[in-house]
DNA sequence: TTGTAGGCGTTATCAC
DNA sequence: GTGATAACGCCTACAA
């Protein structure tokens, strides 16, 4: 057994095992060059200021010179807790939620996180299903959209220890954290818009009221401003496929042929409601004197269309900075007592022409 | 006390060393829960197939009761790959790029894959960070808009060993894979269908086309095909802000206050065009008597717009699909020797009235 | 088919 | 402040 042990098996990079590496620039070898250990490397990558002067420009140039790019598997395995943040929307096409996201993935990369991103296309089973794939990376928090879950989702997400956060929609049993706005009182306010302007009679249109949990609380809140006052029952419209503006035009024609009395509509977004506002033009209906028609989401559009729209703006970006901040918060917290926290960011009735 | 060995070291649990685990059931504890070694666990969960009719049903009871959920952290580091692609878009704000990231998203998830998702906000330098941060998590592979990058960017990339895709646009020294159609030829399909239906006096108007290099090959395209024709050369306005209904609308009265000769808009999407629409209804212009408008994207609006809008569909989803698709094969092909693919997905001509 | 023994690249602990 | 050393949870030859 010869004395230096090392010169036996000489031949490392040959000796590389059966183990295939990553072939990456590791730790280990920007150690090496700055002939530091790899402890101090990882310190300076953590806490720089800790390091000695006389280490850290070493470590530095060593970094850039070999170009290293730290493998977070690695670092989160060890640290047993990783720099993202699951999201899971009902669609990505929606211009609503697309917005929200947009302003999550902003806050979490300016604090150096990552944003994963699922889809659930409105389905219950679905969201499930992601959530536990999305869990499978150790994400330090978890988003959901809405507060309907399957039960299945609501177990998994409380046995995690992660926080968890539902947003665009207030209501009982929150996990750790809900953003959102009472669709109830924007239905209300709508409704009541509408009355005060003098219409008496009318419809709500909506697409999947079925799936779409927040728009049908739209659609009951409407409803329980007419009771309230004692008006003309709400007429509901459920459009079969999603919202869009061809969907809009559709239900107005049907509307107008089936139900002439109806003088103002509201719609379950602005993307029907602009819709209605073509086909209104092409049918030659003068809105808003024949009929008024409001919608949801002031989109960029609800602004110039012809007439304004008139609509309820809801904060689609502050949900996603709001969301974010406190989540990191959370994160940051000690993982036992955190309360749960309940922001009403509220909406804004924008009124326009069209009513 | 038993005789069982298992109660002499019984205290596993708390002797769990200073080191803090996730907390999680890991797949050791299932394990020992089937009474099977981990090994058969791992090999049950990736090829339940190979694992005999005795051991299987036990494994997948015990993975059930305890509700466990594999840490794909731990198994990426270990497999040296991971089942992430990260996808980095201008902006997810734009309905363009939603919608392929929406679609990207279903494929990817079909294959049991999931999204990293970043926003490059049109920045190459933050789209080159973000290229960054997303190689530590080791991705799958890694899609980037448009060809456009920092130099540094490209390297990146290049030195990682990794499938790399450019979408939304063709162009020289792809990486691996580039799925996009010409925007040039966009630009020119639309003047020329301008010019046949008599257009003479052409405008291009865009939102900051400095940023938006798709747009400006458009614009470009329009330019050539003016230039090829002996027409008057294009009128070229660029809006400073991002592309909006509000500034459409605001180009249009710029327009016709500065250059009332102009008979023939092409904007750089729909959405502006949308809001020239309306101002020019609001202005008592004529379309497309007194001018025509086109516009780019085909949205949802464009065909029930009054009057519809003539507009080049770009193949949104496709591209997404397309991308995911080919990446995945390339993932699983040997990683020497993948050849390089480009995708010309082409466009869409649709006429409606507004020209 | 099933089990055993490293090792993936990093972080965290603890002496020095 | 710096550097060994032991996890982190899983995968994968390899042996049984």
């Amino acid at each position: 057994m010869p004395s230096q042990p090392d010169s036996i098996d000489s031949t490392p990079f040959l000796a590389r095992s059966s183990r295939r590496g990553t072939e990456r620039v590791t730790m280990e070898e920007v150690a090496r060059y700055a002939q530091v250990s790899a402890s101090s490397v990882s310190l300076f990558l953590r806490h720089p200021e800790r390091v000695s002067a006389k280490l850290a420009p070493r470590i530095a140039a060593a970094i850039k010179d070999l170009n290293y790019v730290p493998n977070l598997l690695a670092g989160s395995l060890a640290a047993a807790h990783t720099r993202a943040v699951a999201v899971i929307v009902p669609s990505l096409a929606n211009a609503f939620f697309a917005a929200t996201v947009s302003a999550m993935q902003r806050v979490l990369e300016q604090n150096g996180y990552q944003l994963l991103l699922g889809d659930s296309g409105y389905d219950i089973r679905k969201e499930q299903e992601l959530a536990q794939t999305f869990l499978a990376w150790s994400p330090a928090a978890l988003v959901l959209t809405g507060l309907h879950h399957s039960a299945a989702c609501r177990q998994l997400l409380t046995q995690a220890r992660l926080p968890v956060a539902e947003m665009w929609e207030l209501g009982p049993q929150p996990f750790d954290l809900q953003v959102g706005f009472s669709h109830r009182a924007v239905g209300e306010t709508l409704a009541r818009h509408l009355y005060l302007r003098g219409r008496r009679r009318l419809a709500f249109v909506g697409a999947k009221l079925g799936q779409d949990y927040r728009a049908a609380q739209r659609a009951q809140g409407c409803r329980d401003f007419l009771q309230q006052v004692d008006a003309e029952p709400l007429l509901v419209i459920d459009l079969p496929d999603a919202a869009t503006p061809v969907g809009g035009a559709m239900a107005l024609r049907e509307l107008l042929a089936q139900h002439q009395q109806v003088d103002g509509i509201c719609c379950s977004n602005d993307v029907l409601a602009l819709g209605m506002l073509f086909e209104a033009q092409r049918l030659g209906i003068e809105i808003p004197r024949q009929l008024a028609v409001v919608g949801f989401g002031d989109l960029p559009y609800a602004q110039v269309a012809q007439p304004g729209l008139t609509t309820a703006r809801p904060p689609s970006a502050a949900i996603g900075e709001k969301v974010i901040e406190h989540l990191l918060t959370q994160v940051a917290a000690t993982e036992v007592h955190r309360q749960a926290v309940q922001l009403d960011l509220g909406f804004e009735l924008i009124e326009r022409a069209s009513s």
